[in-house]
RNA sequence: GCGCCCGUAGCUCAGUGGAUAGAGCGUCGGCCUCCGGAGCCGAAAGCGUAGGUUCAAUUCCUAUCGGGCGUACCA
């Protein structure tokens, strides 16, 4: 992973001594004291230990074979080199098997804690995006049933995914992508009619492969009332079409309104059928044909996979003549990339990795490149009750839905507790357990604390009491407790950023755990408002600030932060 | 069989090419004359196994064992 080192706070006291520490080796060879063709990719990182300084180095054991010294010898002429002044470094210090400490003056966290004071409300924004065109395509689940667990992981990751790249600085955009078109929808009809003909007492046969959920049953229930029985006779090409749109809408508005009280909105809802009406598929089709990548086997069209390093083709085009979800999906894609999108990000469930390499592949026979398709692949929640894994099925019609969720355990704590996870991992969940320990759930811990703010700030206002950040004020800060909490703070832009281009937002409920952690530890031993009046204020001012990290945090996974509890 | 993901504390999960691997829950022990105890402080307990690369591996590579997913003219 290469060092982001960007115009943050925290990124510009690296920047600086790295190039403080470039400037040493320079220095170092011009006097012959170190002899060595290039320097290596060292890094200035924050280290684990406080007690390792306020930064440190690795720039001595990167180059001890290039200069063909021990680390500890080039440490001792680097630091006799580095000129960091202008970082605000105050000591300079070898340790370990060569590390280059380096502390700052004691004023340095304060100076810090001014600069967030300052920044306000924009204090986490930052432009390493440079407002490129980022779409961040999350759930897009078919329109024929409920939505899940599996989606609403898919949700909380994706979502929270792009408020973090919008905080970085992308111009991004939210997108749903509607399945309402193809095999699935044929399915669909057949589900609906089947259902329908049995509402009205007609012995008929569900579809072996059909989708089994309540939710059609209510759907054809409340069709029913509305249009009575004038399908019953009806010829079955001509209802199936009219249950299908009927449904589609229905479930849509369903889907909708449960990401919307999920706290997901979308900009685009863009629909499958859209692009089989307006000619795309089909075009990309024939534009694949005419630049060679496709070729005719048993009566259908394979896109020649082959040529970017998978084992077979894969089919276009079926021998009905029916082209195939891989068709339109690259049709959409396409769509994507002529909307001005520099980079796609597809958030898909592991089932569909196999979809991975070749849509990769055919962004490249489109004449785009690869790499501007990341698909962030996720892994699957497996659900636990009374103690055994509960199979999730949309076809037999047993899962748990996303709005069962919300109403049992809560869209704070449920948003919480997937974005906690990485999408690699298979989370094991308890139902049962969460239901039970709602309570335990750690982003109460964070919470807690913003609420614990907002309630001394009230009590601090009645006491005529306000916070106040000049430099006076801030030099009454000096507790171990305070500086831990202020360096935390400090944190927050780059962690946003990390966060943003590796495409982990579990960072950030991490990083919000720790502010809780700093922030209670801060209350447990210095007290806010105290006799002392105007250390009293000082510290109001980091309390506020702790507050404004937190909200807009937890804002970013879209949880709320509020003000009791 | 082949491909992808994952094996970290009793449980659920973070984390990292570096100097002492973390949190929550659970267990054990402390802390309320005081701003919110949904809190604070402390203890026990861990990188599946075996090789390799490296000054340095839990992290990268290989093998192996275990789990998940995929391997359709489904999506």
């Amino acid at each position: 992973m290469k060092d982001i080192q960007a115009n943050t706070i925290i990124g510009n006291i690296k920047n600086t001594l790295h190039q403080a520490i470039i400037g040493a080796f320079e220095q170092a060879r011009a006097n012959e004291q170190l002899q060595f063709e290039t320097i290596a990719d060292f890094l200035v990182e924050v280290p684990r230990e406080e007690t390792h300084g306020d930064f440190s180095t690795n720039a001595a054991m990167m180059m001890a074979k290039a200069c063909k010294k021990s680390p500890r010898v080039i440490a001792e002429i680097l630091s006799a080199a580095i000129d960091a002044t202008t970082a605000g470094v105050d000591t300079i210090e070898i340790a370990g098997p060569g590390f280059i400490n380096f502390r700052m003056h004691a004023d340095w966290l304060n100076n810090c804690l001014a600069q967030i004071i300052t920044e306000g409300e924009d204090f986490g924004r930052s432009d390493v995006g440079k407002g490129h065109k980022i779409q961040v395509e999350f759930v897009s689940a078919n329109p024929t049933g409920e939505l899940h667990m599996g989606n609403a992981r898919g949700a909380a990751i994706g979502d929270s995914l792009a408020s973090l790249l919008d905080l970085a600085g992308f111009t991004v955009e939210r997108e749903f992508y509607i399945n309402d078109a193809g095999n699935q929808i044929e399915k669909f009809a057949l589900s609906l009619e089947a259902r329908y003909l049995q509402l009205l007492d007609k012995d008929i046969e569900f579809p072996e492969d059909g989708y089994h959920g309540n939710d059609i049953i209510t759907v054809m229930k409340q069709f029913i009332a509305q249009n009575g029985d004038k399908y019953l006779d009806c010829k079955p090409e001509i209802r199936r079409p009219v249950f299908a749109e009927y449904a589609l809408v229905k479930k849509l508005a369903d889907i909708k309104q449960a990401l919307s009280d999920f706290g997901v909105k979308y900009d685009v809802w863009f629909s499958e059928r859209t692009l089989h009406e307006s000619g795309a598929v089909t075009n990309i089709v024939k534009q694949l044909q005419n630049e060679d990548w496709v070729y005719s086997e048993d009566g259908a069209l394979w896109l020649d996979c082959r040529r970017f390093g998978e084992e077979k083709g894969e089919v276009l085009v079926r021998a009905n003549g029916i082209p195939t979800y891989f068709a339109a999906d690259i049709a959409y894609h396409q769509n994507k990339f002529q909307r001005g999108f520099e980079t796609v990000i597809d958030i898909w469930g592991a089932d569909h990795h196999g979809h991975v390499a070749r849509m990769k592949g055919a962004m490249e026979a489109i004449g785009y490149q690869s790499r501007q398709l990341e698909v962030l692949l996720m892994q699957f929640v497996r659900l636990y009750q009374n103690g055994e894994i509960l199979k999730m099925s949309k076809r037999t019609g047993t899962y748990v839905t996303l709005k069962e969720l919300v109403e049992d355990v809560g869209r704070d704590a449920a948003r919480f507790f997937f974005v906690t996870r990485s999408a690699d991992s298979l989370i094991d969940f308890d139902l049962d357990l969460a239901k039970s320990q709602t309570a335990d759930n750690p982003v109460f811990y964070v919470q807690y604390a913003h609420a614990r703010i907002c309630s001394i700030l009230a009590a601090a206002a009645i006491a005529g009491l306000s916070p106040q950040s000049d430099t006076a004020h801030l030099a009454m800060i000096t507790e171990d407790a305070e500086l831990s909490l202020i360096r935390k703070l400090a944190d927050y832009p780059d962690e946003i950023i990390f966060a943003a281009v590796n495409r982990e937002p579990q960072r950030i409920a991490i990083y919000l755990q720790e502010v809780a952690a700093a922030f209670h530890n801060f209350y447990a031993h210095c007290r806010v408002i105290s006799d002392e009046h105007d250390l009293s204020e000082a510290r109001l001012s980091l309390a506020q600030s702790t507050a404004q990290v937190i909200r807009s945090g937890l804002k970013a996974i879209g949880v709320s932060a509020p003000e009791k509890m």
